[in-house]
DNA sequence: TTAGTTACATAGAGGGTCAATGCATCAGGG
DNA sequence: CCCTGATGCATTGACCCTCTATGTAACTAA
């Protein structure tokens, strides 16, 4: 998505019919995620890369899964999810176990340590987004919540559409 | 936010007050928030990084800036800001001139093919998220239209929080 | 003029991703 | 039982982006 998205603003375009009204509410909505997002992403974590903590929240809502499974899961590549995960382990976030019936398979699940890394940087997190939140007016806030379905079904969506992306090319 | 916000689901608290509704209200969100940026990054640009964009979009809504004054609004180094630069220079997507009033600084600009990039991406970009949204069941996409300006502000909440940010460390 | 400040450039290092490729293991047909 | 092709993962080498540390030129004020 982003890839195609740019920084879309409301005011480049003069609708003049009706369709285009769909259009323009689009093209606003577009603007503000990107907005949004690029703003939250440039104080996006340093410690650890966003596709580790998403691979780390995978495991975690999942439990314990194999190399090309998260890579598959995270959308990058296998060489990078086998990459990433020795890092993991190395800093006592995931361990691997071989797989009994079939030795090629490297199990990967998180360690104590890693379910308490989650646990505290949720917390923190939240707490943070909840900061955010309480600055805005009541009925944002409101709005915002409203809308909470259709940024998980956005999320879906998106998700479904990289998948046959995916399959396309393969 | 991002480095403190982790992937948050809101089946991991039992909230038991009234004053944690709204908790819950912004762990819901910030998942979903949360969740589609991870999402909608998976799919990021690779011909130009997500600063490049950023730097490309400010540019074109506020004219010439120098480099010192691109690297904050981007939020990252000025030396960063000055590989960033000669890379798009290069590619022939801005243009550099010096100030006549004072020459140490370097003034940046789109050149005519910086504003057709920007152009085509925001066609492309738009029209990509036009059709996500339109997938939307019309309540849902009703309520994403309703949150565009808590959305907007949000971001600017987040940027401020960021140059509070930097201006402490300064 | 001189000292301090400011604007930008350069160097070196680290992290993340990828494509290409290698190695071990598995599954099925002679 | 043993080849053969497919599968799961690791390794290699390259590229991009960012950072810190540092250098150079230009401005400013005493």
């Amino acid at each position: 998505m982003l890839q195609d998205m740019g920084e879309v603003t409301s005011d480049q375009v003069a609708p003049d019919t009706m369709a285009e009204k769909a259009d323009e509410d689009s093209i606003a909505l577009a603007g503000a995620v990107y907005g949004l997002l690029a703003s939250l992403l440039r104080r996006a974590p340093r410690d650890i890369s966003l596709t580790s903590l998403a691979t780390l929240s995978t495991l975690d809502r999942t439990g314990t899964k194999r190399i090309t499974e998260l890579a598959a899961i995270e959308g990058v590549t296998q060489p990078s999810m086998t990459t990433l995960v020795a890092s993991l382990e190395r800093q006592g976030l995931v361990e691997r176990r071989g797989d009994p019936g079939d030795r090629r398979v490297s199990l990967v699940s998180l360690t104590e340590a890693g379910r308490e890394y989650m646990l505290r940087r949720r917390r923190a997190g939240t707490e943070a987004f909840a900061t955010l939140v309480a600055q805005l007016p009541a009925a944002e806030a409101a709005a915002l919540a409203a809308a909470i379905p259709a940024l998980d079904r956005l999320r879906d969506l998106d998700n479904a559409l990289r998948d046959a992306t995916i399959r396309a090319r393969a």
